[in-house]
DNA sequence: TGTCAACAGATACATTGTCTCAATTAAATG
DNA sequence: CATTTAATTGAGACAATGTATCTGTTGACA
């Protein structure tokens, strides 16, 4: 059961997708929507398997993580080092501020990046179909509390 | 030994980026260097080490490669899928525009995205120290044969 | 040429998945 | 509600991509 009333709204929001895609709703699909609603960041795959009863195959685990990120309920986070995390997807098209300090992630809504990329890749003879951008720095929290201390 | 002039010239310049940062010269250090010499597009650590021979050490592989990843003699490619490949990083900070079709690779050497970005981040609060960009589409070549085929 | 820190290979282990297979179950149908 | 059946499950093997440790080897400098 999800912990928070946003939490079960988002657990809400996969099992509908799942739905409409013609995925059936049975009991691991449902334990694992709730456990996703109530991340509060990126997270892992293993990561939220510990967060489920035991009696969740692995397999069940990564089956249905792929499915959400296919259907768009889900998004891939790269992380600086290399490792993917995952993260509710709540626009369509956009990308991560990753904060290095503390780990947190906002959305990037509005991607001014397309035309940019659009008339330099155009140069190269390339015929853009797609980008993935990960953003790293310090979110404003961290910046401030930074700036508190001294 | 590399094949190529070319392949013997990168084998070179990652043996000397390694003595430069005081790395010693060993016999499968050389022979890694002249087999990612050989490389023409980007590759993967075991699809290196098949083609060395079994005589050096898995470890060795992955060590080494992430050395030259540290060092900035190689950096990393993320596929369209999340696969991460290597690939000789011949600029300083660049990205990649991958063809989806030939899965060749070609540098983007200018980022201009930097200043779209600063001024997106501002905006949330955020201090950016870096980013992660991949670029996905197709190539010259394949645009061109495919109009041919037409 | 002797010394010794750096390096090597072997091997065990970790993470992140995918695949197969037999058993179960959701849900449409009657 | 009972039947049916395709979708789904968990178990467990396997694969890819690394990392950590340990012991023997070696490059490079004095």
């Amino acid at each position: 059961m999800a912990l928070t009333k946003r939490g079960a709204a988002a657990a809400d929001q996969i099992l509908e997708a799942l739905d409409e895609r013609g995925f059936r709703s049975t009991a691991p699909r449902r334990a694992l929507a709730s456990a996703i609603g109530d991340q509060d960041r990126h997270f892992t795959a293993e990561g939220l398997r510990k967060q489920l009863p035991p009696s969740i195959g692995r397999a069940t685990v990564y089956r249905t993580l792929k499915i959400l990120v296919e259907t768009g309920v889900l998004c891939r986070v790269l992380l600086e080092d290399g490792d993917l995390h995952y993260q509710l997807s709540h626009h369509g098209h956009h990308h991560h501020l990753l904060c290095v300090h503390c780990g947190s992630s906002q959305d990037l809504a509005g991607c001014d990046i397309e035309e940019v990329l659009i008339s330099t890749t155009t140069r190269h003879g390339f015929e853009l179909s797609g980008h993935w951008l990960e953003v790293y720095g310090r979110c404003r929290n961290c910046v401030d509390s930074e700036q508190a201390a001294d």
